[in-house]
DNA sequence: TAGCGTGTAGAAAGCGCTTGCTATCGCTGG
DNA sequence: CCAGCGATAGCAAGCGCTTTCTACACGCTA
């Protein structure tokens, strides 16, 4: 069978209670008798089981992070990011303080979030880390509401990183980290405007979701504020990958032959963006200027090295992971705004024709 | 308080033993009974412990899945893929058959594989994937060798996916699905061959990683068969990114004047080649051909599109997936060989000089 | 020398659920 | 007409730990 506390015990010739109290540390236990009860727990090879101790205590150590796409880089750094804060705490953890934490793959869709939530929630999770942006259905957005309101009720930490903050029920959240979407969509317009550019594409991402959302109203912002109206025709919506940049490219470039820029959703549309500029026998930037929005590891690698916006993505998510440890106060008001920072690089330039 | 199964038990009027009974459905309940359980389950908005359940029952609904770095689509679509095959099995599970699949990143690092291994053994998992190539080091090896075999005699499920059979130890592992990374190298070293190419750069992976080895022996294996012989100046190691690939090429580019094509340890890896390719303003197929390994999603999208060796990432991640439910057996002598398939595309083309 | 704080260890009562066994009830067949 | 049986429901004993409360030594002080 397998070997219990009470094995430990019998084995150290002191009670249950005892070995308890030594792997969790937080008792004062005399050091000889810790001593022989840490070499009973390595003789017998003992590993305490999670199930019970969380049982009796009424905590976990389970921390979720849910993502919406594990494929994608983006969910993928913050995700490991959040993880490492998380599981770097403590390198000898013989039983305690230690986090389990664990990533969850929606695939973008609203009902697998609110599994993943009810799942975690039977966990009792220690904490409960929500990214990327959501989805807007107002349904949607008040299970989502309500879960995460049982949640912290149960005393589950409930941290957003990178996506707006819940309007109304917010109470249940701890802290929230949101990406400035809206500014970056601006700055990269803003860019381009002055570079000379007035007819300018834009790959948007899925239409429900907010990231999309923020990002485009930022773009048609800062035209608008340069006068440019908004053209319908040269928006075009479609899923967050590189083939949709590259088929929506393809598809500006017909719609619209004086296109001189094509901005991208994210950097990953934008590489295939690249790819349609290309195949037409175009130059970027000298014939079309192609922006993206992220900077993922392989923007600045691209070539020509890809104009985009920088998303701290990697310390945001750091964060994101001490918010849920509490290892850390929130910040006031308990919403962060992280700012993008514009990456102007080789990908765009003054329009040449 | 948190409602539990007393509270439900008495709304419903009858005991804790029928409301358990109800949610997980084993046994007989009158459909009347049933009824009205589920009713009160409904109007307490009752959520089940996992903890308790799991701790009267001796079974746990975590399936951890293990993989080298989370940013990487490789491993993404792989985990993505295990992750519905273990949750997409019911929609409407009221309290039983759900299983909470997580996906937990260990960076490749050794030591934090066996954290993650031992917070499993914690929480009694039911199952444990590890995907991706292992390390060589002895003493991890036979330390996973080890904990696996612990799981394994707690009852844990042990799925190996993209990664060679364990030697010796294997009797812990139910089931194995392993690449055929060293045929993959084999194909693609004998397709470049078979264009008329002589002179092929290698940008191979981390040097201690099985993945890595394999596919250069293939590689090796196959130049050899046509009478060339081992040039260790044509082979470069490095990590698993796109940077990798870039600097890596250059190198070769510097290093052999006469080279005609280059082979990447993955497709990844191979987009940093193709651009430091172009960067010295040779062009791809022409001048030099350049192919990659694994065939992941935007390889066909890429320009040219990419000579690579498919993997079925994501059916192997879904078989995974099911062989850690338990829902399928495992394949004759436990092991499966996952073979690629040789997509020869656009960035390979015979020799032009 | 009696009285007491201090430092450690143990006893035992759960934590919320599952499940083997027992009890009840309405029928059916000999 | 009653033993016997199938279908349900309840009882109660845990699952392996944590933690409160209690117990026991000491070594002091008054």
């Amino acid at each position: 069978m397998t070997t219990t506390l009470a094995d430990v015990a019998a084995r150290a010739r002191v009670s249950p209670a005892t070995v308890s109290r030594v792997l969790n540390g937080n008792y004062p236990v005399a050091a000889s008798t810790r001593e022989r009860v840490l070499r009973a727990v390595d003789e017998l090879d003992y590993v305490l089981n999670a199930t019970a101790s969380s049982l009796a205590a009424a905590t976990s150590d389970l921390v979720g992070i849910l993502v919406n796409d594990i494929a994608d880089p983006f969910f993928g750094i913050m995700a490991g990011a959040a993880q490492s804060a998380i599981g770097g705490q403590e390198g000898t953890g013989r039983g305690g303080g230690e986090k389990l934490a664990v990533v969850c793959n929606t695939g973008g869709s609203p009902e697998r979030e609110l599994t993943y939530l009810t799942l975690l929630q039977r966990q009792r999770a220690a904490a409960v880390v929500l990214t990327g942006g959501a989805v807007e259905d107002p349904e949607h957005v008040a299970a989502v509401s309500a879960k995460l309101a049982k949640l912290s009720d149960a005393g589950t930490r409930v941290v957003l990183c990178g996506r707006p903050p819940m309007e109304g029920g917010g109470s249940a959240v701890l802290a929230t980290l949101s990406f400035d979407n809206r500014g970056g969509g601006r700055q990269l317009a803003q860019h381009l405007l002055e570079l000379g550019h007035r007819r300018i594409g834009y790959v948007a991402g899925p239409e429900e979701r907010t990231t999309t959302r923020h990002r485009l109203e930022g773009h048609l912002k800062a035209l608008d504020a340069a006068g440019i109206k908004d053209d319908p025709r040269l928006v075009l919506h479609g899923p967050y990958d590189r083939r949709s940049g590259y088929e929506a490219t393809r598809e500006l470039l017909d719609r619209e032959p004086g296109l001189t820029a094509v901005v991208a959703a994210n950097d990953t549309v934008a590489l295939g963006a690249c790819a349609a500029v290309r195949e037409r026998g175009l130059r970027i930037p000298e014939d079309i200027s192609v922006a993206g929005f992220d900077d993922l590891p392989f923007s600045v690698d691209a070539v020509p090295a890809l104009t985009t916006v920088r998303l701290p993505l990697y310390e945001a998510g750091a964060w994101a992971g001490r918010l849920a440890m509490g290892a850390e106060a929130p910040p006031e008001g308990g919403v962060a705004v992280v700012r993008g920072e514009l990456m102007a690089r080789a990908s765009t330039a003054a329009p040449g024709r």
